[in-house]
Order: structure tokens, then sequence, then C-alpha cells
RNA sequence: GGCGGCGUAGCUCAGUUGGUCAGAGCAUCCGGCUCAUAAUCGGAAGGUCACCGGUUCGAAACCGGUCGCCGCUACCA
């Protein structure tokens, strides 16, 4: 058994989550979900961010202590995703004693080796920000929030000396070409690079809310450092060798395209420095904006997630999520857009499909479902749409993954309509159609399982399925012809009932 | 400014290395069916493949140029 791993980025404690969160988190675990059906030993690993500046006075603010302000957001991601049926193996907190243990241990290693070095960090501050901005940032000199002249300010800070890495990361990259997807997102980060890389601090002695350095601890980490590390802390670097060793490197970083630089600059020339092996892939999504724009609370577009789940199911969002954007590109969530797909692929193809199934079997076989024919004309479109399905799903491409899904769903409904089994009288004929629809059915429940899990369970009972159909493995359940006749099969309500669009 | 990308049916987009490549889904219209959630199936309509020029026996695809749009360009989806 294979193992697999991949990571979301771990999210900033600083807001609830929201729509971007969920687009990411959702896609990480359609994909987890996917290799487990392949048989894969998966472990998908996701978390909270939780130092920083920002978080000690949000806290602050709120009159606690930042780890009481942490320990009130972070249960929101971990129950977010609970409501959205995230799969996670693991939850990593940057506040637990574990990911402190890692953290220490690859600034050790990079510190040893000579390429964290004392420095000074010069730039232009702002007081009430408490935060240095760069000249382009500034408005006539201004602070951009505040509106306030900034200072000439200096700081003492430990420097990774990234500007040491450039050749051997593009040398790296080189070597193993697709390992950023997809390319167009390759490219910009390759860019990046050639571009010139310069040095970035990696502590900060005005903070303290962050991990100590370990040989000076008046420093406190600076952010990458902190929360790049949790990938590998969180599968025992620094407190489990075996453990590490056995699922490290990881198979895909997914991350947004703004956090891009972190990930497929500092992050692998930080391990380079450590002598620890880089990661296998990154895939790099695009934003998923509301209504064409970026999420804000000026512009009202404001999604939350946890309330369309409500609203629509979380099948129904999460299939939306999957279907309606192209992996790498921005996406564009609109509530029309939602319910469109939400009527057409879900309530008229797939669950009408089951609906009329259940209907005819229970009219022309006696609710019991016959087994299929083995030169069933389905069997051909059911063998191209798990393939397409598969390779869809491993180039990083779920919308294109459902679309090869929902060939076969409409194949069936063409099959129902080419030989009209309720016109005949019971006896083979009708038999074989509805054998083979079942059969095709069987194997959408399980090709549709990574994506919308829920449904997948529903339509595997409803054909007389016994246990869970995510312990399906493929692809040895999706060759065509294992519907055992026998099976009852509910006729039962709509799983996906039609939605009336908004005037 | 620099680097990169895009402009294909009403909409969202596919179109490997140039030769049935002019396509899919949604939307629209017509017809069939009535088992089904007014769902489904079939068919039709609709595009000078942004524009101009070039290479070629042949280009949406390669080259040059024009117009338009967009992404990235150092701190967290």
């Amino acid at each position: 058994m294979a193992n697999f791993s991949l990571t979301t980025p771990i999210y900033y404690v600083n807001a609830k989550p929201h729509l971007g969160h969920a687009y990411t988190t959702i896609i990480g675990d359609a994909l987890a979900r996917w290799h487990r059906l392949m048989g894969d030993n998966v472990h998908f690993l996701t978390g909270t961010d939780e130092h920083g500046l920002k978080i000690q006075q949000a806290a602050d603010d709120a009159g606690l202590t930042p780890i009481e302000f942490a320990d009130t957001i972070a249960p929101q991601f971990k129950e977010a995703w609970a409501k959205l049926n995230i799969s996670n193996d693991d939850f990593i907190r940057t506040t637990e004693p574990r990911h402190y243990a890692g953290v220490a241990k690859l600034l050790q290693a990079c510190y040893d080796a000579g390429d964290i070095e004392l420095d000074v960090y010069s730039g232009k501050y702002c007081v009430a920000c408490e935060e240095y901005f760069t000249d382009e940032e500034l408005e006539d000199d201004l602070c951009p929030i505040h509106k306030r002249p900034v200072e000439y300010f200096e700081e003492e800070n430990y420097f990774f000396r990234l500007s040491r890495f450039q050749d051997r990361l593009l040398e790296w990259y080189a070597s193993h070409p697709g390992a950023m997807t997809p390319d167009f997102r390759a490219n910009e980060a390759l860019g990046l690079i050639r571009s010139g890389l310069r040095d970035f601090s990696v502590s900060r002695t005005s903070l303290t809310w962050g991990i100590p350095l370990p040989w000076d601890s008046k420093h406190v980490a600076y952010v990458w450092f902190d929360a790049l590390t949790n990938y590998m802390s969180a599968v025992g670097y620094g407190t489990d060798d075996e453990r590490f060793n056995e699922w490290w490197p990881v198979d895909y970083h997914l991350i947004g395209k703004d956090i891009v630089r972190h990930h497929c600059v500092y992050w692998p020339a930080m391990l380079m420095s450590a002598g620890i092996e880089l990661p296998k892939g990154w895939g790099i999504g695009g934003w998923l904006l509301s209504g064409g724009e970026k999420m804000s609370k000026t512009s009202g577009n404001v999604v939350n997630p946890l309330d369309l789940v409500d609203d629509i199911g979380v099948d129904g969002f999460r299939y939306y999520v999957l279907a309606e954007t192209s992996f790498g590109q921005d996406g564009d969530f609109t509530y029309e857009g939602l319910l469109t797909r939400y009527n057409s692929d879900l309530a008229n193809n797939l669950g009408n499909l089951l609906s009329r199934v259940a209907t005819v079997v229970d009219k022309k076989c006696g609710g019991i479902g016959p087994s299929p024919a083995a030169d069933s004309v389905l069997a051909t479109a059911a063998e191209s749409a798990w393939q397409d399905t598969a390779a869809a799903w491993h180039s990083l491409q779920p919308s294109k993954a459902l679309e090869a899904t929902w060939s076969l769903i409409r194949a069936t409904n063409a099959y129902l309509e080419n030989n009209e089994p309720w016109k005949s009288e019971p006896g083979e004929a009708v038999d074989r159609v509805m054998g083979d629809a079942l059969e095709a059915l069987r194997i959408v429940a399980v090709l549709i399982t990574p994506a919308i899990p829920q449904t997948a369970q529903a339509v595997w009972e409803r054909i007389g399925m016994p246990g869970q159909v995510s312990d399906q493995r493929i692809p040895a359940a999706a060759a065509w012809g294992q519907y055992p006749g026998g099976a009852t099969v509910t006729k039962g309500d709509p799983l996906f009932p039609r939605r009336q669009l908004p005037a």
C-alpha cells in the first residue's frame, strides 16, 4: 500500500473560516478521499496558524491572552471542517508542543548549516501599525492605513540567506518538471526565482507571541519558519523520527496562488539548507471569488460556507465548488450558479436517474434489482468514465473528474430512453436493462465518493449495496458486472429536490 | 516598467507535436417519451476560431504586427 500525503495551508486564526478556506480544504479532502479509494494509505493534514502580532493584538482587544484567543477560533475551524465532511487525519495548531519542537529543530539545522545569520533589518515603520512598509506600499510616504508619517527604523534580525539558493532551486525544479501544478502557476514561481532572491528575516525581537530561537531566546521566530514547518512537525519532525521518515516528503502541498513564493521558493530553500528532502508536489489554486470580486466586508459579498451548507446541503456545496471551478484558475461563486449546478447536475441528472430506476425496478422487477449483463453497451461507458475520472483526479482537476463521471450518468439516462423498459412487460428484457442501470449507478456511487461522500453512500444504500461505499477500492470496484442480482432497491424521497431559481 | 497568459457558439470553456478540429456542458428552439424531481432522450440553430500580414500543399493552432483583457512582480485561502 502506497503512502499518499497532502496538506492544506494552515489558516490564520485572526478570522473565522470563510469561503476561501473552504474551497482549498474541500479540494484537499476530495483528493484525499480519491487516494483512499485507490487504496493508498493517506495522511491529510490541515490546521491553524496561531502566532504573530495580529493575534497578539486581537487577543489584547478581546481582553484575552493570545492562547485564550486562539482557543476560541481554532475550534471554529474544526467545526467547520466537520460540517463540510472534511476527512483530515490530523489538525495541527502551531501552539502545540510538537510544533515547537519541530520549529526549533529546523531553525537549529539551518543555523548550524550557516544559512541563518544575524543582520540588521531596516525599513520604514508605522508605529501605529507596528509594521514595516515598502516604498511601494506607502502612499505619499504615509502609512496607507493610518495616513501618518512613517519612521525609519533598524532592528536586529536573524536572516535566512535565501540569496544563496537561487541556482539550486532552479536546478531542482528543472530536474523535477511538473512538481508544481498547474503549469502557468509554475512559470510564475520560476519567474520569481529567476528575478533574484533576497534574504528574508526569520526573527523578531519586538514580538513575544511566538517560538523563541533555540540559540537566542531574545528573538522569536517570525512567520515563515513557524508556519511552514507545520507540515513536518505534524508528522513527527522533532518528536518522532520514525514517523517523520514514513510520511515525509509530502506528496502535495495544496496552496493558494498568494502564497506561492513562500511555499515554492522559501520552503524548499529552507529544506535544502537543513538537508531535508523537498516536497514531491505543489498544487496551486486560484481564488474563489464572490460575484467576480474578492470577498470583502465593504463590497458586501461575503459568503459564509456554513450558511450554504444549511441551504443547499453539504454535498450540494461541495459539488458546486469542485465542479464549477477549474483548479488553478480563479473561480467565481454566485448563488445563481450554485442553484443552476445543483438543479442540472445533481437533481436532474443524478437524483432523477436514481428515482426513475428505483421506480421502474419497483414496478417491473418487484423492487428487487436484477444483475447486469456482461456485454452491456454501458460497460464501455463505465470503463472510460472511471479511467477519465482517475486521470483527472491525478492531474488535480476535480471539475474534469466530475465531468467524466457524469458522462456515465448521461449514458445511463440515454440507455433507459433507448430501451424504454417501462413499456415492456416484466421479464428478462426488462431485468437486463434495469440490471445494467443499477450497475452503472453502483459504479457512479463509487466514483462520486471523493466529491460527495454522503450522496455516494445514499445511492449505494438505495440500490441495495451493503456496507460502506468508501470501503470500495478502485480499480477493482470500477469493473463492470459486480452488482449482485437480488438486492432490494429502495424508492425514497428525492436525493436532491429541485430548487426554484430566484426571479 | 519587467515577466507571463488570454481573446473559439448567448454563457463557461475543450481543442496534444499544424491536415474530419470547428467541439462539450449550460441556456434557447423543435420533436419523441411519459418510468422519473415539468426530470429525460433525440435533433436544430448559432462561431469570418479578436484583427492584419506571413510561412505552408494545408493554420484556430507556427512567425511578425495591431487592438482588447488579465495574472505575477516579497509577508500568510
